[in-house]
RNA sequence: GGCGGCAUGGUGUAAUUGGUUAACACGCUGCCCUCUCAAGGCAGAGAGUUCGGGUUCGAUCCCCGAUGCCGCUACCA
């Protein structure tokens, strides 16, 4: 018996031949925010299913009590259905192979470990922390492998039986069997360990709790999974993992071990290297499609070498886990902003009305949503299209669009570069021509504002930069912004509509800059 | 220390699986557009494939070794 690579390659072309429909499961720990990493496996299982026609499920792995925590759990699922991944099995949808919640699955883990112990598969270990200490230490000193020395693997059934009758606490380990353990890996091809090298591993905590390795190969097993996709820091359980399938004369699945996402520095990806929960990228406006895109690219890429944008039908299609690479990925913010853009543009006026509006009203620039006119809507719209070229995310918003909103164009002034430009006679002559013509016809039109400085370059000869820059800054209190054909008419149309925080209008403005301006640059001279 | 994995411009991926000048995208630089910024369009710089051997007529690709990084080495997951 055993499973060889032949026959773990048999198996492999059989499941390849046969018309079967693969199943595949993402697991978490309810011990966190989702983050990239564990997105980024989600979503490859999710476009391995579906590609395939397959089943994707999802199981909570929350054997360790300490750390789990029901609403990780509850923001786990509202993370990945916000990424569009749905699944079909799960702890709250059900399914025939349930409960698919480790928790509620503890009958079931003791069930198989009497098996394993009535096979002879498995032992009781005795050996207490501190003997087990004192082996490892030594083990290191010999520069030789650490794993246990096997001691109580000698220790028959009847007496083993007496002592945990008495009381002896004790663990379970599995009888790792004197052979090689491989196994196919889907990015990475054969794997093996030789087998002196892989302790006999606990099953089951002296507690009773099983442990991590363990439960996942029996769900995996009992949930009939086809391919275990998952990260590659698991690369070293696998041969116990394997080990446990032999043991119980289950046939071992397909793997796949998908590498590690690291930040800028080579490192682990953390909340060191900024946001990394799947969450946070939501508040900062990152919409779906553009992290499940930008995801998929991390370690992976199209037949055609060149393709990059993809919506998630798209890369159900094109997606073949054989083209995944084996080699970490560094996660760039500019390329997943660079796709951000591409989806921003992508989208339609209302979605994007919806989803820029609380940006906004939480700065109490809107009102709430519910109590918009029709008007303020329609103008919102504007405001918003004429930027969103311009930002990558939809947090950026509120700034960007500032020239409409901000309050005092005055402290521009304290700019240099601004101080510079306005600081010139030119700049003096300017802003006053404008100020008159302001004040006589009190709101402007685009058409106007043409005509005007038209005029003005007519009569002080100024043009250009000179001519237009002071006016920009008396305006929206920056040397740099819309042009003013956009500019003009939602300023002037804001100033109309009721808004929590009012919008001047272009007279107010050149008051209050004209003011504060007069007074300085007597100051200066 | 032991075991395993990985290595192509700054970054992500390609390269018909051993065949000419190593491709695409992000980013960067410049130009066009323009009062300005952004967007958009165009152009350009940037790697000889971590290093050293080997196999071969020929290695990014196969083999060996080194180095670096990552993971596992738990009665964590």
């Amino acid at each position: 018996m055993g499973y060889n690579t032949e026959s773990t390659a048999t198996c492999y072309h059989q499941l390849a031949m046969s018309n079967q429909k693969p199943r595949v499961r993402f697991a978490p720990s309810p011990t966190g925010q989702l983050h990239v990493g564990n997105a980024r496996t989600a979503l490859y299982n999710w476009l391995f299913a579906h590609h395939h026609g397959g089943d994707f499920l999802l199981r909570i792995e929350d054997t360790d009590v300490e750390r789990s925590e029901i609403r990780y759990e509850d923001q786990l699922m509202e993370d990945l259905r916000w990424l569009g991944l749905n699944w079909t099995e799960g702890p709250e949808v059900g399914g025939p192979h349930g409960p698919y919640r480790q928790s509620e699955r503890l009958d079931i883990y003791s069930q198989h470990t009497e098996r394993l112990l009535d096979d002879g598969k498995a032992y009781r270990c005795f050996c207490t922390t501190a003997e087990l200490d004192a082996e490892r230490a030594q083990a290191i000193r010999e520069h030789k492998p650490q794993i246990y020395s096997g001691k109580c693997r000698a220790i028959d059934a009847e007496t083993s039986q007496r002592r945990a009758a008495a009381g002896e606490p004790s663990a379970i380990r599995l009888r790792i069997p004197d052979a090689p353990l491989r196994f196919h890996d889907m990015v990475r091809g054969e794997v093996e360990f030789a087998s002196d090298t892989i302790s006999d591993p606990i099953l089951v905590r002296s507690s009773g709790v099983p442990v991590y390795n363990y439960v996942v190969t029996v769900d995996d097993a009992l949930m009939k999974i086809t391919h275990v996709i998952r990260g590659d820091d698991h690369i070293s359980n696998t041969p116990k993992q394997v080990a446990i399938y032999q043991a119980f004369g289950w046939s071992v699945p397909q793997f796949a071990h998908l590498s590690t996402i690291l930040g800028s520095d080579r490192e682990r990806l953390s909340k060191r290297h900024g946001a990394t929960s799947i969450s946070s990228f939501r508040e900062m406006g990152i919409l779906p499609e553009a992290l499940t895109n930008y995801l998929a690219l991390l370690g992976w890429g199209a037949e055609d070498g060149k393709t990059e944008t993809f919506t998630l039908d798209e890369l159900t299609r094109e997606f073949k886990l054989e083209r995944v690479t084996s080699s970490p990925a560094i996660f760039d913010f500019d390329k997943l902003h660079w796709l951000n853009r591409h989806y921003l543009k992508l989208a339609t006026p209302e979605r994007i009305l919806d989803l820029a509006w609380p940006y906004f009203a939480a700065k109490n620039l809107l009102p709430p949503r519910s109590n918009a006119s029709d008007a303020l809507l329609q103008w919102f719209g504007n405001l918003v299209a004429l930027v969103l070229p311009s930002v990558d995310t939809l947090q950026q918003l509120p700034e960007k669009t500032s020239f409409v909103f901000a309050r005092d164009t005055t402290t521009a002034q304290a700019d240099p570069e601004n101080a510079a430009l306005l600081n010139t006679d030119s700049a003096r002559r300017v802003l006053q021509a404008f100020a008159l013509r302001v004040r006589a016809a009190a709101t402007v039109t685009p058409e106007q504002f043409k005509l005007w400085m038209n005029e003005i370059k007519a009569e002080t000869g100024i043009k250009g930069k000179d001519l237009f820059h002071p006016v920009r800054i008396a305006l929206t209190g920056a040397h740099s912004g819309p042009e003013f054909d956009k500019l003009i008419p939602l300023i002037e149309e804001g100033s109309r509509l009721p808004l929590p925080t009012p919008i001047f209008s272009i007279l107010q403005r050149v008051n209050r800059f004209q003011s504060s301006f007069d007074s300085s640059s007597v100051a200066e001279v």
